[in-house]
DNA sequence: TCGACAATGGATATGCATTTGCAATAGTGG
DNA sequence: CCACTATTGCAAATGCATATCCATTGTCGA
């Protein structure tokens, strides 16, 4: 039997209210800040449950910790900010790259990421 | 002073003849196949002096171990066959993505990643 | 309202690729 | 060929995000 508990709430209340994909530790300090009083480890816990759920997906790059966003947005990629570190949602999709592939190689799906600086740290 | 034993001629030489990006093991397994004794810790060393010399270059991707190719290749993107996982470089680029990006946003960099099957496995 | 048991939190443990300590080995300038 | 010291290999240590233990707390169906 899964509980509503005020912890679960706000964690939920994030993600949705997030407009972009959130770490861990972001997810926590605004939990927090909402003025809730949650540990990490139930913030852990609670994005693995959610995670299973099918509620949310993992946004992850290397050299950075993962990031989760609510399922369902469709696809599209993402823009990382090298000076302040968030990771922004970018609608829509420049196309298939099928084409770029060796003769025989068969794309399924591709994976863009975009760096430079976010409108507030230009 | 930089003394160049057998060990360190096997691991440059997988990797100047490597047509594709490889991680530490797979230089290891590599250096061991073409007869010689090589620890796994060496090949680390060695790949990390070798980065910091700037002869080659990292390239990671999440839930991959990273792989190490010789650098001077050129703005390239990479294709990962998801049966065998074996990283392939893809020549050229389709471009800028700098449209993509909301209005404020400044595109530095990008970084592309194709999946789905090579050739030798489709 | 009550009690079974899910959920929490703090401390501690994990996993595992990569790194380091150290004694033994082997390039290399002279 | 020698001596100096960089390099190697093994075993053991790291690092650190995430997971787990377990006693305590809080939810919610009856």
């Amino acid at each position: 039997m899964i509980r509503m508990t005020h912890q679960r709430r706000a964690i939920l209340a994030v993600l949705e209210q997030a407009k972009r994909p959130l770490s861990p530790r972001e997810i926590h300090t605004e939990s927090v800040a909402d003025g809730g009083e949650i540990s990490l480890t139930t913030v852990y816990r609670t994005l693995k449950a959610v995670l299973e759920a099918g509620r949310i997906v993992a946004v992850e790059f290397v050299g950075q910790p993962p990031r989760y966003e609510l399922s369902g947005l469709g696809h599209h990629h993402h823009f990382l900010c090298e000076s302040c570190d968030r990771l922004y949602d970018i609608p829509g999709c420049p196309g298939s790259f099928e084409g770029l592939a060796p003769t025989g190689f068969a794309v399924k799906r591709h994976d863009l990421l975009l760096l430079g600086q976010c409108a507030s740290c230009a």
